[in-house]
DNA sequence: TGTGCCATGTTGGCTATACAACTTCCGTCA
DNA sequence: TGACGGAAGTTGTATAGCCAACATGGCACA
């Protein structure tokens, strides 16, 4: 037990602890709907502070594994969810969780000035140029996704070396030392447009299910503004949230 | 400062101190970008231990607030955020936090057998009954939003006695000791019915935002079972997540 | 000038303790 | 039988302290 196998600040003990913790409860250990042990009693287990097993167990709470209130033990929500960071920032991290078979190609890659969005959204001074990337994404061969991101010039000629063909954008980066810690996303819908149509093999007008995402890195610095379009059917987004940590919100668009 | 203002655990220090750190930082006292004081200068200027600021702290931090890195001070990452979880479950709460005014028409209140989705979701017994309620919700008189709710019958049945324009739902219930802890949310897309385009006034076919949502009460327990239609163009839904907190997750659907 | 090292400031991680608030359950008493 | 009350168990909140890991800037040295 205690395996280790995280990578980000690696060795820290609530994490092995949680780590540990989310296999026990994937494995049923504790049933769906049953209740965990005492603080106290997995301090006791583990050999670590209440504390530490506290920190533990805010992780599992933020992924909605499982309840926490004052005066009852905590009971077990969902026996499995949550995909690490990696996973949802990278296509290809996230295919292969699934199984499938991830692909891509380079439909464009440019420099360019920065439209004004663009500059608002990467803190960019008016007039910077900015390195675009198209790419239509495949799963096992079936395309599904069309992505157009844009990156400060800092970022994206870190990418012009990459062959067209490589599957991972963001595997290449972080071994530079590019580190993605926050993403902001908004979903919505959106029809298809005559380049959409081509690259997906779909018609135009068709409807999409939209991603815009932030990603930043751990100073701030915004480091991608992106726009994925999926073909309906293909994926689905989950948010968990829960009384006191709502990281999702709803917003209005009266300007359609 | 440190005005109150919380009524779910209220009276919580940390909670005081994240409230009065959000309102300087969305009054822009730090600048956006801008460095935050050092946990032990927050320490002392609000007269409380570190730990204390940190609780604070970590709070904002998984409202992507700020950032945090060890090594240097936190830096502001955006400005304003954040729902309360209360604006999410409630659509009443969330269009009148838009200055709209909510309204909508139960189009129909039954209890019936579940079947097998509504008793895996609301993880009920074959054969046990449920409530359903199919709702219309418009925003300032403009139908936004058709939802399908289902309720366990001992829910359901405290829905029963409320007038059919009641505007909001989950207030009644609140205060009948009813308490929505934790949601979890699935976005994709879907195409309007017949049912949909009758009560929407829009063409069957046209695509539609879907969320579905389980909501469950402190204990893990249950409470309600939704999927809800938006027509495009009237909400988006923004998540934010980060490297170590992600409620985020990209499901695949491999059937349509 | 430029490079490398070190002191300092800052956050991350862990422990220990104490009390408050709340839930559950059991036993007592009417 | 039923209601009330209290004891025990459990999580929430707060404090204090210690060290490690990391970032930054300045200083010394080549």
């Amino acid at each position: 037990m205690l395996d280790d196998g995280a990578q980000p600040p690696g060795g820290a003990l609530y994490r092995k602890v949680a780590a540990d913790l989310r296999e026990s409860i994937a494995a049923g250990e504790y049933g769906s709907g049953g209740k965990l042990p005492a603080e106290s009693a997995l301090a006791e287990r583990y050999g670590v502070s209440r504390g530490t097993i506290r920190q533990a167990l805010s992780a599992l709470r933020a992924d909605g594994l499982v309840t926490s209130r004052r005066g009852t033990r905590r009971v077990v929500l969902g026996t499995t969810r949550v995909q690490s960071f990696a996973e949802l920032v990278s296509f290809t991290n996230w295919a292969r969780s699934l199984g499938e078979e991830p692909g891509g190609r380079v439909e464009l890659l440019e420099r360019r000035p920065a439209d004004a969005e663009e500059c608002e959204q990467l803190r960019l001074d008016d007039g910077a140029d900015v390195v675009l990337v198209l790419r239509v994404r495949t799963l096992t061969g079936r395309p599904v996704m069309v992505e157009r991101s844009v990156y400060p010039v800092w970022v994206g000629e870190l990418l012009t070396g990459i062959p067209a063909d490589a599957v991972s954008h963001t595997e290449p980066l972080q071994e530079q030392g590019v580190v993605f810690a926050d993403a902001d996303h908004t979903i919505d819908l959106v029809l298809a447009d005559e380049e959409d149509a081509r690259l997906l093999g779909c018609r135009a007008g068709e409807p999409l299910l939209r991603e815009r995402r932030r990603s930043t890195d751990p100073v701030g610095a915004p480091l991608e503004w992106s726009e994925d379009r999926y073909l309906p059917g293909t994926v689905a987004f989950t948010v968990h949230n829960s009384i006191g940590r709502s990281a999702l919100s709803r917003r209005h668009r009266s300007a359609p």
